[in-house]
RNA sequence: GGCGGCGUACCCAAGUGGCUAAGGGGAAGGUCUGCAAAACCUUUAUUCGCGAGUUCGAUUCUCGCCGCCGCCUCCA
């Protein structure tokens, strides 16, 4: 944990500022991130915004907030609907499907369970009192079964994305249901069709819009104002836009202080996204590349700037973690104990420089680099006998590593799995290299350094370097890259 | 058409109105080693898309241009 230090400051949309992070109550934050539709595998362009919000928490909780953290799974929508009818299965199978494959794939990045993970759902009873609520303020309005929002009645509507509503109205490209007051009425219930899901309310029959969800949910769990309000930047406009007009319109109080926006993951040129087809899931990506990795990889990059997503970029992040766990296997090596670490200087500068880094609109990149400085200052203090401090600043590794969810694994047993599978992808069993490393072995003691040298080639061919300790044993890496 | 973002070395990527433009990868040299690997040390952008302006001084502020991206429609 780390107290001290500046205040934690955030870009917030609304006031397209850093400004330093105001909760209603002191020390705990409550916040709300807009999680998936589970209609189908989430992306890795999902997975970092998720991640970024992940290591927000993280943060938060490590510099002694509370922290309430909530994020809803929308399971029923028009694309939960369609996928369903197209696969001949019911939508309320499907989303428990992908619902519990999304916990999955949330358990295998490594992310932090949310305190409450609310469903559509089963909050629409707190919908209808909303939508109640609007259409008693004359808000809300009812057409063939349907329940649609006024815009023009909510005059701050724009104030997020920082639009006005007549360049809406002239940008608009999408024909307007023409039975709308105002082109950007939006809706708030959907009449029942045949085969759909359907929920009973005051409206009649019929099933909520996407935006209604994120307005009770939220403040269901959170109250009204809540702290800090999250998603993909492509939220801003309309959904978020949306969930302000709702919220503020029916009570007529603030609905969030401070909205955060992850950018996008690109595959290539473009966007990652599921119109486009250029997807990677999650799951197809920790096939690949370790946990740590893709974690790593997804936070070289600060979260406001667009990110793509590359091979290069996960074994860049690979390269590095290996880098971090061999120095944190030498420390162990020395058999020295947490007690005997003697704090350096070296180790509060790490902690210092990282937590400074976070909460200057959670730099990302620059916490990496005083991770990247811990490093080199333990192998100095290693290569000159000053195990405690080292020690020290391996302790501050392993605990500011814990904020990105890396380095918290045994360093020998983290780099022998990830040999394993890699020499496994190479072909090599460890057996095999083994028993190659017994020939070598056998040849260097005869001094037939041909032989050996011969080996080590065999070896290297594969990708696999071998490592000779002053003691006589010999371990073996797959070279970096 | 409206709104917004980005363009920093071979690659990834921070950052700042003026002190040496972080960090990582790669490359080169050195120490160590039988040779390597790892580690450590050194080197690798007189320069921050282009042009102009503001300023004593701009990569950082303003304007214009070029290029790329996103939102304006379901989308993390």
């Amino acid at each position: 944990m780390a107290n001290a230090g500046p205040p934690v400051s955030l870009y917030n949309t609304l006031t397209r500022r850093v400004e330093p992070l105001v909760t209603s109550e002191p020390g705990h934050v409550r916040m709300y991130v807009c999680g998936v539709t589970v209609y189908d595998l989430a992306h890795v362009g999902h997975g970092r915004m998720l991640l970024v919000f992940d290591v927000l928490a993280r943060f938060l909780e490590w510099v002694g907030q509370r922290v309430t953290y909530v994020r809803n799974v929308t399971d029923v929508e028009d694309k939960i609907i369609h996928r369903a009818a197209d696969a001949g299965e019911t939508a309320a199978a499907l989303a428990d499907r992908m619902t519990l494959a999304f916990f999955d794939d949330m358990r295998g990045l490594g992310c932090r369970t949310p305190d409450v993970e609310p469903r559509a759902t089963e909050h629409v009873p707190e919908m209808v009192e909303l939508i109640s609520r609007l259409e008693e303020r004359g808000i809300a309005y009812r057409i063939d079964g349907d329940v649609y929002f006024n815009v023009p009645s909510f005059p701050p509507y724009g104030k997020l994305s920082n639009r006005r509503l007549e360049d809406l109205q002239a940008g608009a490209r999408v024909e307007v249901a023409e039975q709308k007051r105002h082109p950007s009425d939006f809706v708030l219930w959907k009449g029942a069709k045949p085969g759909e899901p359907t929920w009973e309310s005051p409206f009649g029959p019929g099933r909520p819009g996407w935006h209604i969800e994120c307005s009770a949910m939220s403040t269901r769990y959170l109250g009204q104002p809540f702290d800090l309000h999250g998603g993909g930047e492509d939220l801003i406009f309309p959904h978020h836009e949306n969930e302000i007009a709702q919220s503020e319109a029916a009570s007529g109080e603030l609905f969030a202080r401070h909205w955060v926006h992850v950018a996008f993951l690109r595959l290539g040129e473009e966007k990652m996204s599921k119109s486009l087809g250029n997807i990677v899931t999650i799951r197809a990506a920790l096939q690949a590349h370790s946990r740590e990795a893709l974690r790593l990889g997804l936070l070289q990059t600060h979260y406001r700037s667009p990110l793509e997503f590359t091979t290069v970029l996960l074994e860049e992040a690979q390269r590095t973690l290996v880098r971090l766990y061999d120095t944190l296997a030498r420390i162990d090596a020395t058999g020295a104990g947490a007690s005997e670490a003697k704090d350096s200087e070296d180790a509060a500068a790490c902690r210092a420089e990282f937590r400074e880094a976070l909460a200057d609109d959670l730099n990302t990149p620059r916490a990496l680099a005083a991770l990247h400085d811990a490093v080199r200052a333990a192998n100095r203090l290693l290569d000159a006998n000053r195990t405690p401090e080292a020690v020290a600043v391996g302790a501050a590794m392993r605990d500011c590593g814990g904020v990105l969810g890396i380095l918290q694994g045994d360093p020998e047993a983290t780099l022998a799995c990830w040999r394993s599978s890699r020499a496994a992808q190479a072909g090599l069993s460890d057996a095999e290299i083994q028993e190659r490393i017994e020939r070598r072995r056998a040849a260097r003691t005869a001094r037939d350094f041909k032989a050996a040298d011969a080996i080590r080639q065999e070896l290297a061919d594969a990708g696999i370097d071998l490592k000779d300790s002053p003691d006589g044993t010999t371990t073996w890496t797959l070279r970096r890259g």
